[in-house]
DNA sequence: TATAATTAAATTGAATTCAATAAAATACAG
DNA sequence: CTGTATTTTATTGAATTCAATTTAATTATA
């Protein structure tokens, strides 16, 4: 008897898709994030500082799904382009505590210009975008 | 005048769930994948030599959204491996041609246990399934 | 209180990913 | 036929990503 292989397929996988149009999409972002000096995981970063201002690097990851592995170095690279401070909590020397400085609240007037030259390069309706936007919460709600 | 910065909000945007979200899934396999060998990348590859037996590396980036910076050092793992062979095409000595060796083949069974163990961790009705597959296939096509 | 367990961040090492460039082969134009 | 352009793959270097481990600090427990 022939087993069935039609999960090992590309095509039915969902996980795939996934991938690749993340990869992709990320790599549109490469022309309009280069003149401002930021990498995509150095824009997603600068995009919670912009709304939280401060923030220990436990919740940073969380909002991110990124662990201290990752956003150690990147953090370190916004520090040394004078976007963000690094500081140890008083109160738990365990805890780094993330501020944005001012030079780094500046740069959100520049980014400010990136979602709309991005949007653009989607192919979905807005009610598309929508359900895309509910279905992927969803799945990163169940795991 | 205070500008609108709510198109920079994390929670906005669609390109971050498709990030985060693959990340996740991808991490998902690392277990399963593991005992059997293979990177989720390697993982890939496979799938399509499976189905096509022999294929250029050329075809195989346009299949998988990877050029040769990615697939070269993959292919050569998955050579040393023994599950496929790399031989220039003699009609055209700059292609590379890729080709499953029968212990790929054979790897086919034990990955075909995997689909089924990361479908459980996706939270979606077949429905929704079938729609988020739909839909980032309408975002890659577009581009 | 002393010890164990937990927590937060950093480090290490392997693999990916991509932009940019190079090298080799082939196709094509004049 | 010859020089140029294109195509295909490989290489290089920077940045990311993650699993696994380590370190340091704090908390919980006996």
């Amino acid at each position: 008897m022939e087993k069935n292989y039609d999960a090992l397929k590309l095509e039915n996988q969902l996980c795939f898709p996934l991938y690749a149009c993340s990869r992709e999409i990320v790599k549109k972002y490469h022309p309009h994030l280069e003149p401002i000096g930021l990498t995509y995981t150095q824009y997603i970063v600068m995009m919670v500082m912009w709304e939280e201002r401060q923030i220990t690097v436990k919740h940073l990851g969380e909002k991110l799904y990124l662990d201290s592995g990752t956003l150690t170095p990147v953090l370190k690279s916004l520090e040394s382009k004078g976007y963000v401070t690094r500081t140890r909590s008083s109160e738990d020397e365990r805890v780094l505590v993330v501020e944005l400085t001012p030079e780094g609240g500046q740069l959100r007037e520049l980014a400010a210009e990136v979602p709309p030259k991005i949007a653009c390069c989607v192919s979905l309706t807005p009610e598309e975008g929508a359900e895309l936007h509910r279905l992927l919460y969803k799945v990163l709600a169940g795991m």
